[in-house]
DNA sequence: CCTCCATGTGTACAGTTGTTCACTTGATGT
DNA sequence: ACATCAAGTGAACAACTGTACACATGGAGG
């Protein structure tokens, strides 16, 4: 038994998993999702449930995991491909926009999770949105955009810009998927936010 | 009949919406309240919940009602008090926080709201913020403090400054209500965005 | 080959849910 | 003084909930 791990890729674990994500896309509230009504939508009966999660907590924390992953992938992502220095913040958000649109459910999650019910899922996406500040703050320093602000201004400035585009997500969920223009709209305006803040940061002094 | 308002202080329609608030105080999500669950918390037999609310949306989207008074006599404070225009973030920010902690479940629904189950709740929560928004940039072109920014660019300014204070929400919901050194710290931090907000703002060329 | 055990199934139960209906009550306008 | 009607009550119902238990199964380790 050297090697635990039986387990084929845990199909019912996933499906539970992606049965409360597809219900919150479909606009339903985490908190208000039951056991039986997830495993329905799984296609399996309900005390397949209790094999996995013990209760509607664990799944979510275990989502927030699956998210850091995503958000994970949406760094790489923007590591990848935002090249010119000057088009950075246009390309950054677009990028994020086109990852939000192609994980809808798991942003919308993250959303309500971030004044959800479950204090530990809480906290687990506010960890994960810090950790994702703090690796912009990295790669604005190697990029040496930002010579002149000491690190905890660099922080400050690299919470404002995920707490800006988090809030975005706020905005998008409330149009439909489709609705290109609207879309379109609120990329524009997230990225003059992003100026906006860079402006700020360009002219800062430490000492207020 | 040509004075309709036969009701007192209708006491049991205040006594749902504050045990409704009450849960949500307590830790709940509004998304997963149950009428029984709201009229028991009143003191109030489950029927009563009909003859003033349709269904628990309803209730929310009335709630969103009380929420914007207390979102204007909040305005009034910060209009009354905030006399030094070199202290205006950081008072205003002082005001803010104070009126959350005295309106806490208030608050927390708000912050609940903005990614919630009722789309209806979410766009009332959401024309709010516009509103407080928009009364700001008002203020603001009152005072005189901004005057090279066109509309569209103090509009701009003033969405990510109701933005920023709004995602504080979520820091403050993550503290216990009196964990005063915790809030010290979000007062402060929550300053300084705006701050480097405004100095972005202070150095902003219209044509990007 | 046999045994074990994680995973999945079916049945069951007591408690809770939303909503209905017929009833009481008490203040109101005339 | 009286009729009216919004507001509150209590009993009832079918539907659903979370959870427990005993059982089936099939692949892995010996």
């Amino acid at each position: 038994m050297t090697e635990r791990k039986r387990r084929k890729p845990g199909e019912t674990r996933d499906k539970l998993m992606e049965a409360a994500l597809t219900l919150v896309g479909k606009g339903r509230h985490f908190a208000s999702l039951g056991i039986r009504e997830v495993t329905r939508q799984a296609g399996v009966v309900p005390t397949s449930f209790y094999r996995h999660f013990r209760n509607m907590d664990d799944l979510g924390l275990q989502l927030v995991d699956e998210l850091g992953l995503v958000l994970r992938r949406m760094m790489r992502d923007a590591r990848a491909n935002v090249l010119q220095a000057e088009k950075l913040m246009a390309e950054s958000v677009a990028i994020f926009i086109r990852h939000v649109q192609d994980n809808r459910s798991f942003f919308v999650f993250m959303a309500q999770g971030l004044a959800g019910e479950s204090r530990a899922v809480q906290e687990g996406i506010r960890s994960e949105l810090r950790f994702f500040a703090s690796e912009l703050a990295n790669d604005l320093r190697r990029l040496r955009l930002v010579d002149h602000l000491n690190d905890a201004d660099l922080d400050l400035t690299c919470d404002l810009v995920v707490r800006t585009v988090a809030f975005s997500l706020t905005d998008l969920i409330s149009v439909s998927a489709d609705d290109d223009y609207q879309i379109d709209q609120i990329r524009q305006r997230t990225t003059r936010y992003l100026q906006l803040i860079f402006v700020g940061a360009a002219h800062w002094q430490t000492g207020d």
